[in-house]
DNA sequence: ACTTTTTACCTCGCCTGTCAATGTATATTA
DNA sequence: TAATATACATTGACAGGCGAGGTAAAAAGT
């Protein structure tokens, strides 16, 4: 089984900052890292992948910079204070529509 | 605070094919409940909601009529068995994103 | 040597679900 | 009798995900 996009429509953004909480990282690789620790069950795709890297830049969640030598070809990204703040606060916000949710999807009362 | 819409976007039909398992309801009492439950934290808009309905009546998850008597004015919503098994099927979903999402955004590895 | 696969970036335009705005009408409460 | 709550519904805008398409270098396979 695998994860259809409206399912973590929303949350794209926050596994990508938890991301490079770990590190700075790049694209290519931060999608590996998603598969791997996924199971091969979520995939952002490129399209998606980069459109929430702009977002995300130009909301100052993070920076980025060109690898050089080697990792030249590699556009690598940094979560800046404040992307660290908003990451705090997305996952709270996970904690909190996970409960919810629970709660909605128990059924009783 | 509140869920804002893209965080429960793919999760909505679950929600309410989970009221309708406890008893035929309509919608705006769906929705009072779904209030209840989150304490005020998750409303389903309106147009949210009716266009659900719209969706899983079209896919055979529920089916409609109009009350009698008092409850005239009322379109009650019953869930087929097929919307159960959807059900089923959208409760394993959420568990199974919850998991992932909770290994993504933990931070580690 | 050359062919294929992997790595690595990026954009355009469509699709779908959410929601603000808007509309109608009855029942209840002040 | 005025205001609020109940109860239904639609339209059009918006935003995020994604298929399809494009470029180019490095690595691996033959």
């Amino acid at each position: 089984m695998s994860i259809a996009g409206d399912l973590i429509r929303g949350h794209t953004e926050a596994v990508i900052l938890a991301r490079l909480m770990i590190s700075d990282s790049y694209g290519y690789e931060i999608n590996k890292n998603i598969m791997t620790i996924s199971n091969g069950q979520l995939e952002l795709k490129e399209a998606t992948l980069y459109t929430a890297f702009r977002r995300l830049e130009a909301s100052g969640f993070i920076t980025s910079y060109w690898g050089d030598g080697d990792a030249a070809r590699r556009r690598y990204y940094a979560i800046t204070p404040l992307g660290r703040e908003e990451y705090a606060r997305l996952s709270y916000e996970w904690e909190n529509t996970k409960q919810i949710m629970d709660k909605l999807l128990k059924g009783d009362t």
